[in-house]
DNA sequence: TTGAAAGTTCTCTAAAAGTTCTCTATTATG
DNA sequence: CATAATAGAGAACTTTTAGAGAACTTTCAA
């Protein structure tokens, strides 16, 4: 555990690093500081390695390395701005980053890989994974997964009717709507989040 | 067992803890109880450590940790299954889990929210987010960040014609493509991936 | 080779934080 | 009503943290 200072020094070390690409000097470390003593520093710079952060390298100048410590698994990239066709990028100002458990997390939530082209037009195509959350409530208009006589299973846009009965609408025009009796539709949850992957297995 | 204050005292270093990454000092703790006397807080304190909630490394400012640490914001989903119009939700096995950090995590990534229709027929909505990998080097039937004449972005299929001329080609019936010279393009990055969220501000 | 500059090891000081007390209310509780 | 448990104040003391700086050793480049 380091304490406030310990922490400053490790920041200007690191951030020395980024910016000349070598390490820094005691003296320059303390500057970052805004102290004297490099005895200080050094003090400083022997509790960080300790910690495991940075190793020493003992009497040379200049002699410390950064132990890259676990990449913390980040989950947020930064939301540059909008595109669109025919537009410079808008930049968003503030540097907004988007957290990806914020986007999809949530309590009872899985994901099923979808195969067909049934949802299609609502941009959902064959191989996607759609997050679903689990429950029964759903609204018109939603994407349910439901299941049909307790057996085949369906992703589709959900209509109740006023007769009671349930209209299940795929997105895909080579497709009809069918309607079935309330009871023989159960829906096991609605899709929250959708997501692809362009990423080929050959181009890493 | 706690009593009410000593209870207290254990959510205000939880919180604190949360906000800050580090523990808070005796003082601080008191400041967040509404009460003055250090001597009290540190009795408190002592209690939460009898009691295995937290862990005191004597004499060291802010030398206490958590015991039960809150369960690191896991990024993984179970991927149920398949599901596929008009059969049973194909279980795997073996319950996997997906990761959406392994999905979408890398280096030199970034987030652009897409505004428009171009690439409807790609399954890219207006208002979906599209993970990018910066970088010039794109392959053929990539979607790329083009940027043309240092002055539009635009997201389109790559396509590279024999002659050294670009097509940009939208997923988009309603438009056509447009082959431009070579120079006059560059790439800024190809899509990796792509993500949409389905959840109404309203309904949570 | 050599000397300035850099690293290392100390000791010292002061402020801040942790630790241990005692004292005083207040509130349950048998 | 006596007693114990809870809650808080605050004094006194110890230890840690933060920094300065001297003295010494080593590195490194001219």
């Amino acid at each position: 555990m380091l304490s406030r200072r310990e922490q400053d020094t490790y920041q200007v070390v690191r951030d020395f690093i980024t910016h000349h690409s070598h390490a820094p000097l005691l003296n320059e470390i303390a500057a970052g500081l805004g102290i004297q003593s490099k005895g200080t520093v050094h003090r400083y710079v022997r509790a960080i390695a300790r910690a495991g952060l940075i190793e020493l390298i003992p009497g040379r100048h200049r002699g410390m390395r950064l132990c890259h410590p676990p990449p913390a698994e980040s989950t947020s990239l930064p939301l540059l701005g909008r595109i669109a066709a025919g537009q410079p990028i808008e930049a968003i100002p503030d540097q907004e980053e988007i957290d990806l458990s914020e986007f999809f997390m949530g309590p009872n939530r899985f994901v099923l890989k979808v195969q067909g082209d049934s949802m299609i037009d609502a941009g959902i195509l064959d191989g996607d994974m759609v997050i679903i959350k689990q429950g029964q409530r759903a609204d018109n208009g939603d994407i349910v997964v439901a299941l049909l006589d307790n057996e085949e299973a369906t992703l589709k846009y959900l209509q109740h009717n006023r007769d009671d009965s349930i209209t299940l609408r795929p997105a895909n025009t080579a497709l009809r709507p069918i309607t079935y009796a309330a009871s023989r539709v159960r829906i096991q949850g609605i899709v929250v989040g959708q997501m692809r992957s362009y990423q080929s297995v050959s181009s890493r």
